[in-house]
DNA sequence: TATATATTTAAGTAATCAATTGAGTACTTG
DNA sequence: CAAGTACTCAATTGATTACTTAAATATATA
């Protein structure tokens, strides 16, 4: 081979690597995974990610290196965002990837959730259909600025931290499907416990507002 | 947040990024990007990717540890190949968002190729029909040994290093589309210069087999 | 059984990276 | 303009990583 061609090729892998590298912490792919549900502060994602706030401006700076976020600043705050829509989609890929051939994954989420639920699987297509014609309530509980940078259509926002002194506006006589980040984030699960208890029939819709995007299907923004 | 979901989480992302820290690296992307033709020995996979042997062996036992890559052993030789399709996916996913976001791989390339061109794109689905309907001659140029590991169906194979003194099969009547490993790789590129200089009309296809496989598109395997 | 080949493993070194600390910058509010 | 807040930058530490060389292992062949 050339010497040339081993320089062209050296070059190109190792600006594919520069993504790679961006990926390569578990630390910045938390950062993503909180910044594929809308742009936040700084300040906001180090205390979501348990991070000093110098080391996360720092992982910030990696990604952006990398061109996988963008940032703008607004009076004294900086919010960051996913630079791209296929940013998310790299993720969620990566993410299912490992899901699926990296046994450890499985084990360490049976530790966590042991939350055996038996519930079927929601169909996307099914839940939006349901929705529509109002035949059960979509809950969602996440922070209200998540649900304001995007949710799945029809959702109501009720934040996990308010649902309890917000009962009386869920129905009673409809099922209630709750749904959160995704997989891996524990909102939905407890606020189903939370509805269950208190007699309500709810359960939860595992996949977030990335899963649907990603999917091409209708994200809602803004106020309800 | 408590202690416990922190311990999740930390735990989670530490597993995801297992993937994250096998893509960081140039040379094993490189090493990927080889395995997405088909299976390998690890002394094809160190000419190729101008590494050492014991650092190439290296870096295929940090892929494996990522789950990425399989080997099997068969007398001597050890092959590596990917552990699944969706690697393949990834390493495409990835690559395709370094295309569009890194600006300096498009300067890199553009030095590189200098190869004006100006061939129309071909879609993938009119080149399977014009190969079935025998209106083209669809030329495979990669080793022989890539061929046999996938090739898209109706192509023939005529290794690069063979070209020049099997010319005499190729038929001057009819347009021959020549493609290789995929849009980096310079083989095709070859193949349609030394094509035209002997007066056969050629253009190059800049997909390759792991582009062909993930559109979910038939891979033809084994001898013509 | 001796020898050759393909690969892995071990040990060592230089480079890179993550996280912390403390200082510095930019902007807002009183 | 002084004080506070959000963020970035610089310097340091310890840990990880890439690559090299040399030795070890496994299999095939003479």
């Amino acid at each position: 081979m050339s010497k040339q061609s081993r320089m062209f090729k050296d070059q190109l892998y190792e600006q594919f690597a520069r993504i790679g590298k961006a990926l390569a912490s578990p630390k910045r792919l938390e950062l993503l995974d909180l910044l594929a549900q809308g742009e936040r502060t700084v300040e906001s994602l180090t205390k979501e990610a348990s991070l000093g706030l110098a080391n996360c401006s720092q992982h910030l700076q990696v990604l952006r290196e990398a061109r996988l976020v963008e940032a703008r600043k607004e009076g004294l705050y900086v919010f960051y965002r996913l630079a791209d829509e296929a940013v998310g989609g790299l993720w969620l890929a990566l993410r299912s990837l490992a899901e699926r051939r990296l046994a450890d994954i499985q084990r360490v989420v049976r530790d966590y959730f042991e939350v055996p639920e038996a519930l079927e699987p929601v169909g996307r297509r099914d839940l939006l259909e349901w929705v529509r014609e109002g035949h059960v309530t979509l809950l969602d509980v996440r922070p209200a600025e998540e649900y304001r940078a995007g949710h799945i259509p029809g959702a109501v926002s009720v934040p996990l931290e308010e649902l309890e002194r917000r009962l009386a506006e869920l129905p009673t006589d409809q099922e209630i499907i709750a749904y959160c980040r995704g997989p891996y984030c524990v909102f939905a699960v407890h606020a189903v416990e939370l509805l269950r208890e208190r007699g309500f029939t709810a359960r939860r819709f595992e996949e977030g507002v990335p899963e649907w995007r990603v999917a091409g299907l209708p994200v809602a923004v803004g106020q309800e």
